[in-house]
RNA sequence: GCCGAUGUAGCUCAGUGGUAGAGCGCUUCCUUGGUAAGGAAGAGGUCACGAGUUCAAUCCUCGUCAUUGGCUCCA
């Protein structure tokens, strides 16, 4: 007998050998008819591999995140048996589950499988699915493994299982496909009731790009039709928040193919939003003592080659301009810390004089692959809204606190509640990738731990995410679609400061190596504006929206009074326009939502003759009438109020 | 950069081997209307670009460019 805990701390007693699966039919049928996998100690199992011993047990179901992890694996292999019926001879990668769904990578030889085909397959895999074939976990020796892989010619599957070790290596079987497989799954593919195949690419073999390139299938499944229904009508939802999208109706930005790819334009509309951000943020900083500087938009290569950009991306930067006479080269300004350094060495400073802060909205230009660029997010030229600390090493966790506190009012503001905090450390598995000692690494990145910790934040560490010159600590956030953008970095840098010899005078007397914090709240304008864009659905809020209020004279008749509330709400230092338009009321309205105005400012006989205007608000409906001067002092306080300054 | 898909009016999209269509938007006219679509008429297109096949190509083929879903990259 075994003794078998469960999560409210009862403990059982069963017989060794007993299985997660028949201890829920033991608890009730239909809990047995939801358990997709279990949790046995901290590992995740079959739901129908034997307990042995005492263990500590958890019944998973689609409820639970590793319940429909195990059910999208599955669906993996579902997915890799219909391809491997309906093209023989396929070899197959990786297959894992991920955060919505599943893929597998697959070599179909010459037989290219394009989007037209994901139908037929899907088909298979429900016929499959129908079947309820089980999952068989069979243990088998490294030989046994490249012997069964290898008679099978699938090169992928011997080279993973040529890096296990004997006596970790499973096999799964589920109806004629049997996969190189850690587990666990499902019960058996009846669970799976529901399924959608969304996309087709091209994936390197292990992610080089040196590498052959596989077919990758995206998928997703659902124990419930209804669920997939849902979560297909959500991705509808969420394209129509995309800022490509909302960008081209609200007329943010646009591109030009004449003046070149990944070169926003921005509208006046998105201009001016823009422009309200930065002015924010300025405010912000100017009472957290930064500086402004301004520097030029190219730099010599030698400026380059001293910081090190040169070597890590001279190949991979815009070929770099020269002057006609005397031939010196000038790179179009990657980065705005060397030009920085040299504004910090002009003079000698004093200790006394630290930290010092240079902030700067420095555009910046970076040759980017083609099939890199999206939107605003991934472009060539942007503007970052960037500022290097210098300061004593005593300083660097206060001014490191000083931004992450930035940032936080920013995020507040704007109601990005849900970011995620990553330290992003060097990889010491390639030391290459890196300037600067060990030692000085080491520092800076106890550093931001330690903040990171004394802070309170949430975070995750990554390895191998530093830049080439220090570690940093990156905000993130997700579009509209789940892909992650890293907004916000602050990181921490020794090694420009001694590239560039700068320099401050101790109490001692002595020359001494300042710290340089780089750090965007931002990260980059264009970036930001494009989250903001999908995080608000175009709905700006009161302070940043391009037009705040839009009048709206129920005829042409009240054209003269809708000028004068025009009139002096610009005097109040409102952004108002005039739908002159001959419509009536109601398309007036219809179309004022639509473009996502803040408020509209309904004039007509009455409210001319009392001076007063009717409000709607947007998405709240009639608010009655204000006076002008009401009205001004309502905008006003809500906008202060948004920004939380 | 690599693999796949896409490119038709300002926008969203139909469509066909025989010189091109809708809705919205725009212009004009009628209407002067009170909280999410009033009516009519009109303008607007080198069907991304370049070659090829064909009596004839927006449609078929190839190439280029751009957009897009991923992969790789991201100072």
């Amino acid at each position: 007998m075994i003794n078998i805990s469960f999560p409210d701390n009862t403990v059982r007693q069963y017989e060794t050998g007993i299985t997660a699966l028949e201890i829920a039919q033991s608890i009730s049928e239909g809990l047995a008819r939801n358990v997709l996998s279990a949790k046995v100690d901290s590992e995740v199992w079959d739901a129908t591999r034997p307990i042995n011993h005492d263990a500590s047990l958890k019944l998973l179901t689609w409820n639970d995140p590793e319940g429909k992890a195990t059910m999208w694996h599955s669906s993996a292999h579902l997915m890799a048996e219909a391809v491997e019926q309906l093209y023989p001879g396929a070899k197959f990668g990786i297959g894992p589950d991920i955060e919505n769904g599943f893929y597998y990578d697959i070599d179909t030889g010459d037989k290219m499988l394009t989007e037209s085909d994901l139908l037929e397959i899907e088909k298979r895999m429900a016929a499959i699915a129908k079947e309820k074939q089980t999952f068989k976990r069979e243990d088998i020796s490294k030989e046994d493994a490249l012997n069964y892989f290898g008679e099978k010619g699938d090169e992928y599957k011997l080279e993973l299982i040529s890096e296990l070790t004997d006596g970790e290596i499973t096999l799964y079987k589920s109806g004629t496909f049997t996969d190189l497989c850690r587990g666990p799954h499902i019960p058996n593919t009846g669970f799976i009731k529901a399924i959608k195949l969304l996309s087709i690419a091209g994936a390197y073999w292990r992610g080089d790009e040196n590498r052959k390139q596989l077919t990758r299938i995206y998928g997703i499944t659902f124990p419930k039709k209804t669920e997939l229904d849902e979560y297909l009508h959500m991705l509808e939802e969420a394209k129509k928040r995309d800022h490509r999208k909302l960008g081209k109706e609200l007329e943010l930005f646009t591109f030009s193919q004449r003046v070149g790819l990944g070169l926003p334009l921005w509208l006046p509309k998105g201009a001016q939003l823009r422009e309200r951000l930065e002015q924010y943020l300025k405010k912000v900083q100017k009472e957290a003592g930064y500086l402004p500087v301004i520097t030029p938009h190219i730099g010599n290569v030698n400026l380059y080659k001293t910081s090190g950009h040169f070597d890590k991306y001279g190949a991979d930067s815009f070929r770099p301009i020269s002057t006609p006479v005397e031939g010196e080269a000038f790179f179009l300004k990657p980065m705005n810390c060397p030009h920085h350094c040299e504004i910090y060495g002009h003079k000698p400073h004093s200790y006394k004089d630290l930290p010092i802060r240079y902030a700067e909205f420095g555009t910046v230009y970076r040759y980017e692959q083609s099939g890199e660029l999206h939107g605003l997010t991934r472009v060539r030229g942007f503007t970052q809204d960037d500022a290097h600390i210098f300061c004593t090493p005593d300083q660097i966790k206060t001014e490191f606190k000083g931004v992450i506190k930035i940032i936080m009012q920013i995020f507040k503001a704007l109601d990005f509640n849900q970011f995620i905090t990553q330290v992003s450390l060097s990889d010491p598995k390639t030391p290459e990738k890196y300037i600067g000692s060990r030692e000085n690494w080491d520092k800076a990145e106890r550093a931001i731990i330690e903040v990171a910790q004394e802070e309170n934040l949430e975070y995750v560490v990554e390895y191998g995410e530093a830049a080439f010159y220090g570690p940093k600590m990156d905000f993130m956030v997700k579009d509209a679609l789940g892909r992650k953008w890293q907004l916000g970095t602050i990181q921490v840098d020794y090694n420009l400061p001694e590239r560039f010899d700068l320099t401050y005078i101790g109490s001692d007397n002595e020359k001494h190596r300042p710290v340089m914090i780089h750090r965007a709240p931002f990260g980059s304008m264009e970036r930001f504006v494009a989250v903001l864009v999908e995080h608000c659905a175009g709905d700006f809020p009161l302070w940043l929206a391009p037009d705040q209020a839009i009048i709206l004279p129920i005829s042409e008749k009240y054209q003269k009074y809708a000028e004068k509330v025009s009139q002096f709400l610009k005097n109040s230092d409102i952004r108002a326009l005039i739908d002159e338009r001959n419509e009536k009321t109601g398309k007036k309205i219809r179309d004022a939502e639509l473009k996502k105005v803040p408020y509209m400012l309904i004039v007509g006989e009455r409210e001319e003759q009392e001076g007063s205007v009717s409000v709607r608000k947007r998405g709240q409906g009639d608010l009655g009438a204000f006076s002008l001067e009401q009205l001004a002092k309502a905008i006003h306080d809500e906008e202060e109020r948004l920004q939380g300054i």
